[in-house]
DNA sequence: CCTCCACTGACACGACTGTTTCAGTAATGC
DNA sequence: GCATTACTGAAACAGTCGTGTCAGTGGAGG
C-alpha cells in the first residue's frame, strides 16, 4: 500500500512521462520537474525499474479503467474507435505505443510482457462482446482478432498522421 | 557517396542493431562487436545521429526493396501479409517498429517524420495496387486505409504474441 | 518529553555517455 | 620520392547516469 507521498509523486511522474516519453527518462530531470529529488524517488520506489514499472501499471490502470466503462456489447468497436481519437488521449497512446515497442525490443526488465498483456486484455473484452455462441468458434476467434487488428491499425495510423478524417472514414 | 568502408561498418553496425534494438545504442557496444572504435564510427558517420540517420535510411532501404518485390495489383494485401509475418523478417518489422513509436515519441532529431513517411508509402504501394478508376474516390481513400490498418495491426498482435495461425487467419 | 518513522537534502562514487585532441599508419596520385 | 588522402589507435574531456552514504528534518504516538 503506497503512502500518500507515494502516489502523488506518481501521479506527478505520471503527467510527466505523458508528455517526456518513458523510454529514456531520467531520475534528476524527472525529480527537478515534479519538484522532488532522486533520493526521495529512490526512497520510495527502490529504484528507477521499481518508479518504471509503477508507472506502467499506472498507464495499464487508465487503460484497465477505459476498458471498464466503455463496457461490452454490440458497438464495443466504435465506441473504442472514439475513446481511441479524442486528442484527449493522444499522450497516453503514444506512451502506450512506447512502452509496447519497447517490450519487444528488451523481453527483461519493468517492461516484460507488456505487450503481450495488452493484446489479451483487449481481445477479452472483445470477446465478452461478442454473442454467446461464437464466442468459442473459430470465426468467434478470427472476428475479434481482426477487429483489433483494425483498431491498433488504425491508431497507428492516427498517431503518426493526426489525420482523424481519413482513419475514422476507413472505420466505418 | 559512402566509401567501401562505411557501407561496410554500415551493414555490420545494421546487424547489430537488428538483434539489440536501435532506441538505446551506444557507440563503445556497438563498436566492439562490429569489430571497430567508436573514433572510426565518429569519423565515418559524423556524429552519433549521423550514424543513426544512416541506419534508419538502411532500414528503410530495406522496406522501400520490399515494396519494389512485392509489386501491385490485386493480391498485394496477401502478398503483404506473407512477407509480414515470415519468422525471418521479425528482426527488422520490430526495428520498424521502435523507430515508428520513438519518431513519435521526438520528433527532432534523427527520428523526425519516419512514422508519417512509412505510412505514405504503404498507402502508395496499396494505391497503385487498387483499380483506377477508384483510386481517387473517397471509397479508395478509406479502403486502402483500411487495408493498411488490418496489416499493420495484425503486425503488431504478431510481435507481441507470435501466434502466426490466429493472426493469419483473422486477416482471411 | 521522547522515541519512532516517513521523508528529505547534500554529496560523492564508479560507470557510462558522445565527442575531441593528438598522434600515427598505409595506400594512392603526381 | 613526396604529398595528399583515408583511415585508425590511445587517451582524455565534460557531462550524465543510477545509486549509496550520512546526516538530518518534522510530526505523530506512547
Amino acid at each position: 500500500m503506497p503512502s500518500a507521498r507515494e502516489t502523488e509523486l506518481l501521479e506527478a511522474a505520471y503527467r510527466y512521462v505523458l508528455t517526456h516519453g518513458l523510454a529514456d527518462v531520467s531520475l534528476r530531470p524527472l525529480a527537478a520537474a515534479i519538484g522532488s529529488s532522486t533520493r526521495v524517488l529512490l526512497y520510495l520506489f527502490g529504484s528507477k525499474d521499481g518508479l518504471v514499472r509503477a508507472l506502467l501499471a499506472r498507464a495499464r490502470a487508465d487503460e484497465l479503467a477505459l476498458l471498464a466503462d466503455i463496457g461490452t456489447g454490440p458497438g464495443v468497436v466504435t465506441r473504442l474507435w472514439e475513446w481511441l481519437s479524442a486528442p484527449a488521449h493522444r499522450p497516453l497512446l503514444t506512451l502506450w505505443l512506447e512502452a509496447y515497442a519497447r517490450s519487444l525490443v528488451e523481453p527483461e526488465g519493468p517492461w516484460a510482457g507488456f505487450a503481450r498483456a495488452t493484446v489479451e486484455d483487449w481481445l477479452e473484452v472483445l470477446k465478452a462482446s461478442q454473442p454467446v455462441d461464437v464466442r468459442d468458434t473459430p470465426e468467434g476467434l478470427a472476428n475479434r482478432t481482426r477487429e483489433l487488428a483494425l483498431l491498433r491499425g488504425a491508431l497507428l495510423d492516427l498517431l503518426a498522421t493526426g489525420d482523424v478524417e481519413r482513419v475514422s472514414a476507413a472505420l466505418g
